[in-house]
DNA sequence: TTGCTAAATGATATCGACTTTCAATTTCAT
DNA sequence: ATGAAATTGAAAGTCGATATCATTTAGCAA
């Protein structure tokens, strides 16, 4: 084997998953409620038509619980504790589902699986990531979002949404 | 089907592929040469012990000539047009090596296709990337790098790399 | 409550993008 | 030129994501 295949939490890339710290401008924790996530996503299955299953609400439950970047792997993982007869298929899409309702976001970060996060409800955030002990630090600053908007609108571009990721060394590693 | 799956130029996603241009902080377009890129491969081999063939020349010169974000699927098509037996397997390979050579860098923009952007000569850049019509344009921004490794400083981290990319709708798609 | 019908589920198959394997070929130091 | 070591191309293997399909369930209507 040339490379070896990154398949569970135990053998992550040093940037992929880790506990999460949340930090507003003023470096001031924040926490994150579940409650009104569950009401979202039955007013967003209602609007659709769709149906209210023990699966569904299981699922949702479990990743709005959970406190990392989590893989459809290790949710699936989780969710077989109390469920064991749950399939990856439904939780593949339960968590497509709670993308397309914007209570769950996909990200990429290069090991060839995609990661789920929460959807934070104090509005957009940036991620600092440890290349050694794998810590995600999640941060916002408003200084350097108006930044990309002047930046976009003098080249005549109208930005949506963004994407910004820094990599370095914590302080229990540099 | 359920979601069609993309494979290649003629259906990309409104995000991963197109021209490249560049602007640096005060929007003058920039070039690059590709010369030097292959001094700097028989560098890199030789260093490594290893051989200068045929293909990996005429891979990596088709990769330096790219303007755009190419996926290994697009680039074997380009290589086989003046190599018709050159394999899938040998462009893969000499893009680990490029990358690994600090010639290539890799990068996902969701589409579940890697992509291979040039390094730039003069320094790192950024992305825009219009929604609708793929156009990606790369830009820098010295500011917003210096903001960046001020708030990673204050939250007690090193910044190595980064990457920032703002997804939006440029001047003819607005 | 019961029955019905569309939606959801879970097991399995398939897909597609890599990634590895291996026999044949090529490089390059001697 | 020669042989050891690296490289190549074809094909097989891997793995996460996605689709298929028979069975089960949710939720409305009678």
């Amino acid at each position: 084997m040339e490379t070896p295949k990154i398949k569970n939490t135990d053998n992550l890339p040093p940037f992929a998953a880790g506990a999460r710290v949340r930090y507003n401008k003023n470096q001031k924790m924040t926490k994150q409620r579940t409650e009104t996530k569950m009401e979202l996503l039955a007013n967003c299955l209602e609007k659709r038509g769709l149906k209210s299953t023990k699966q569904r609400h299981y699922i949702a439950d479990t990743f709005f619980r959970s406190n990392t970047h989590i893989s459809l792997e290790e949710l699936h993982k989780k969710v077989k504790r109390k469920s064991p007869r749950a399939g990856y298929a439904t939780v593949y899409r339960t968590m497509k589902l709670l993308t397309e309702c914007g209570l769950a976001i996909e990200r990429q970060f290069g090991d060839g699986q995609t990661r789920f996060e929460n959807v934070p409800e104090d509005g957009h955030h940036d991620h600092l990531i440890c290349l050694k002990c794998s810590e995600i630090v999640e941060f916002q600053n408003e200084t350097i979002e108006q930044l990309q908007d002047k930046t976009a609108t003098e080249l005549g571009f109208n930005v949506v949404r963004h994407k910004l990721e820094l990599y370095g060394y914590c302080k229990n590693c540099k």
